[in-house]
DNA sequence: GTGAAAGCGCTAACAC
DNA sequence: GTGTTAGCGCTTTCAC
């Protein structure tokens, strides 16, 4: 591939005149950029990236780091930072850990050895000392879906509780009195706190969680559909399922249906997230909106004006969400007794 | 951001061991080594990943080119490509063109611009000259769902008429003999062949398909609500639908059930793609399968042989996939006599 | 308006 | 084993 060198010599100029060509940079002769820009379109110049970024020490690029891109959860996070890379002129850099401390660690380590501008990191298993030591070092550097008091500023999050207790309330306001969970099976915060977000929310009306009506798996689809046969099996009944989110809830009710169990009719079930597929599902998903998209696309601007103005923070305390009920078909009114 | 040169300084050694250390090279001394790696660990060094790619020419960087993240269907793909990437120990760059000529275009000379070693273009919009062009200046390009002969060495593709004719057969074989259409209202390649291999199959069972019960959309959720609404005002009875793909599908699906008519009951409906949200949408969709996280990943590892040897073609015939039938609840034998 | 030259951080001969 | 040095392709002063 032809380099800046050629495009010189060819065209009879310095290299220093290529170069502010190619940057529309002042001060160049109509005649003698036109001859250039004409040289460059024949012999297909491109400027080559890597040797700009090492100079001007910036890249145009934002990394990523989420555990997998099959996931639509992920796959709207990241789209919502390429919205702003495009916006930006700049491009995404994908680095994919899955769930494990060192492969998240070393994903987050890649980003960095190509140094790019801004980071954005869903990071679930790296401690926040860590995380906390990784921010100094790093301006552009925010954390979605996670957060950490003591660097709150470098956080976007979504107050997972809060949508727990959303779901009690849409669940309580329907009549329902007995209730079931699916939730993952990993201990990290989010299924944690929708949980105790949740258990709250009913507490407050006088009704518990039985422990054996909590089930816990992979948040998948097929996790799901197992967790809902583990509740099956216990032979307890229950009305309401609170799920710790949409792919989960569908397997779910998938499993429910093949049991003879209608849902809502048998069995109010709401989810977590709305994913697009919550949108279209049979019976469709009553669930908590949960926008990362948005919140993606915040964390990468906000990322971005760090990088730029270290000390200045624009979000001190940080981006906290709040997730929101979306009614739709899959929770009724308890109608049993 | 420390430096080689920082780490020499410190450790009281040339940057050249540094760079032995980092790169694993031979010839060093265990004390030396200890000692440099201490230093890096200590003061956080990362090396330069740009720094790297402009002196070794590689820059462990597989380039993806995609309309965009959020439809399912492109974000497998990206993921096929990310698992190859993964292997090797590379990462994944996005650039995402809406579809549009020069939006893809661009998208693709980021990509060339960064060095990527080896290139994935799902291109529709840009002519086969260009492309063709681009593949002679470019050895680790490969062109996913996309056909062109004189470089089909380069593609990987799927056989959409095929498609269209193993949908017809099913439907032929449920004993359906009323169809209508929904399809992609973009005049390329992948709707255009689809189609034409359901007409000829059908025709082949003495069939034809009516003119006003093919609609046009965009090929999301929503166009296939607005298609089927158009189906349905003409009046005009049908037992079995063809649709483009399973977000179109479902999204027509919903429309029939909102409109009373049930489905498989009163149509069957297949889909294309089968995607994630086939197998959960209710009733579970009958679609053929297309394998673009395979052929995603097969093309990444095409791409990177042909990198690394110009000359010699692993796959003179490029790489053709077929779709299949996969039978699930939405279609149905014909009972209308 | 244009060119010469230094240097971004690194690798890879080539010396010693 | 370790150091010196010449670039990789580019931007950016500083001269002229």
């Amino acid at each position: 591939m032809s380099t800046i060198k050629d495009v010189a010599r060819i065209a009879g100029v310095s290299i220093a005149t290529v170069s502010r060509v190619v940057n529309k940079g002042p001060k160049v002769g109509e005649k003698t950029r036109n001859r250039v820009l004409k040289i460059m379109q024949e012999i297909g110049y491109m400027p080559n990236a890597n040797a700009r970024a090492l100079v001007t020490q910036k890249n145009t690029t934002i990394g990523v780091v989420i555990p997998d891109l099959t996931d639509p959860f992920f796959a709207s996070l990241a789209h919502g930072v390429d919205k702003i890379a495009r916006e930006k002129n700049m491009q995404v850099l994908l680095s994919t850990g899955l769930i494990s401390e060192s492969s998240e660690r070393q994903a987050i380590n890649l980003l960095l050895e190509r140094r790019c501008d801004a980071v954005v990191i869903h990071s679930k298993k790296l401690s926040d000392d860590e995380l906390v030591e990784l921010s100094k070092r790093v301006p552009g550097l925010i954390l979605i879906d996670r957060f950490i008091e003591r660097i709150k500023h470098r956080c976007v999050w979504l107050d997972n509780a809060e949508g727990g207790k959303l779901a009690a309330r849409h669940l309580l306001a329907m009549a329902h009195n007995s209730f079931a969970c699916i939730t993952s099976q990993y201990e990290i915060d989010d299924p944690l706190l929708r949980l105790q977000g949740f258990k709250d929310g009913i507490l407050d009306a006088g009704f518990t969680l039985e422990n054996k009506l909590i089930a816990k798996q992979e948040p998948t689809l097929q996790g799901g559909e197992i967790a809902a046969q583990e509740l099956l099996s216990q032979n307890i009944p229950f009305s309401a399922l609170f799920v710790y989110n949409d792919a989960m809830a569908i397997g779910a009710i998938s499993t429910f249906e093949d049991n003879g169990f209608r849902v809502p009719q048998d069995i109010s079930v709401i989810g977590f997230d709305d994913v697009l597929l919550s949108r279209y599902s049979r019976p469709k998903l009553t669930t908590l909106n949960y926008p990362i998209e948005d919140m993606a696309a915040n964390a990468a601007l906000l990322a971005l004006e760090y990088r730029e103005s270290p000390e200045q923070y624009s979000a001190p305390e940080g981006l906290k969400y709040l997730p929101s009920l979306v009614t739709r078909e899959s929770t009724i009114r308890n109608k049993s007794r």
